[in-house]
DNA sequence: TTTTGGTTACACAGACCTGTGTACTTAGGC
DNA sequence: GCCTAAGTACACAGGTCTGTGTAACCAAAA
């Protein structure tokens, strides 16, 4: 249909549509067939590339395992704007929750392949927090780190069922306090918003 | 199998299995004959107390809804009291995540229905919070209630996929930062682990 | 006794699913 | 020209699913 536009290896294309339609629809709600069908190649052609189903939602789950790319802002900024960004999300009609829980939820916890990419991928979450923090030089960085991605994963389930980005505000506020009785400076506040004329800094602890 | 023990309505017996099943094994893994099956009955008596899978699948999660008891308990100690709750059902090896964020995630974004209950309950624990909240003269009660349910199901999603109870634990101490805060008094840190000797009262705000 | 309502056993339609088998085509490299 | 690799078309096996149709059964009420 379109095969001189598309430079990407066949693999990647199955790939990336596997993933709009397993993200968007559900994994036990698309068959390999809508799959095929969608990109326009046969189901054997599927199959040449994918042993089975399973190893495509293996192959799925493990494209959506992008580690966050190293920043240079300070830390705390980087911690807030993780929520920021998580507020863009929400907000495009097209966000359907995190796809590692919702594959935990739709396999069953019999499924331990599923369940260990997604245990690997909210640990790696939690130690990128932490590791932020570390360099803050808070005390209790792990316990901290694990109240942060409460928040992230609370306000993507929360968005889920209720599609209000505004999820993603509250927990910033959330994760605002918390910081800040952590004694990590975060500025005015930390939602861009108020940040105007004084910005008094406050020495931490 | 077991009639005389079972003085409850039929109706009543189906849908406490199809919860069992449901919510441990998720709605599209389990068929309306498995169901029947695990009950002893037939497919056909099934069918003549519900039109059809998806008004069991309702039925199923409005029995899911259940409103708090109330307490006379103080407001502050209700709130925290819920992160002790959670706790003991993540380490209840039957616990398998929010049956509400479960389905919306398992059926997709298209089932209104679902969707439907689902969003009302999570009001439901909203309200529930914001009103323990006022009773305390939190002023933006609203908010900090919001914050709260974040914590929630935060944990239990972070649960659902690690089986950590301890994230409980997390999003209790998160929530007694967050209390204090708002200058609730929340004793020792409510923990009840350091309630110990002292339990100096500290005056709000 | 007769009727009636709930239940059972069981077959079946129609749909969808995963995965395979097979023969055909097409394009590039030798 | 020939060979190989990749893809295509298409049928099909064997399974599961929802939902229905039908005839028999059984117990309690009338």
């Amino acid at each position: 249909m379109a095969p001189p536009t598309t430079p990407q290896t066949m693999k990647e294309r199955i790939l990336e549509t596997a993933d709009k339609l397993f993200y968007l629809q559900g994994i036990r709600a698309i068959g390999v067939d809508t799959i095929a069908a969608e990109i326009g190649i046969s189901k054997r052609t599927l199959y040449n590339h994918f042993p089975s189903k399973d190893a495509l939602i293996a192959a799925y789950l493990e494209r959506r395992f992008v580690q966050p790319r190293p920043s240079d802002k300070p830390p705390a900024e980087q911690i807030l704007a993780t929520f920021d960004s998580l507020e863009r999300r929400f907000a495009a009609k097209d966000f359907r929750g995190c796809p590692f829980v919702n594959a935990v939820a739709e396999l069953g916890p019999h499924d331990r392949a599923v369940k260990k990419i997604a245990v690997a991928f909210k640990e790696s979450r939690r130690a990128w927090f932490r590791e932020r923090l570390s360099e803050l030089g808070v005390a209790n960085a792990d316990a901290l780190a694990t109240q942060l991605v409460l928040l992230v994963d609370g306000s993507i389930a929360q968005d889920l069922v209720r599609d209000d980005p505004a999820m993603a505000r509250a927990a910033k506020e959330a994760a605002t306090v918390l910081l800040r009785n952590a004694g990590v400076d975060v500025g005015d506040g930390g939602d861009g918003t108020v940040k105007q004329v004084k910005r008094h800094k406050r020495a931490p602890q």
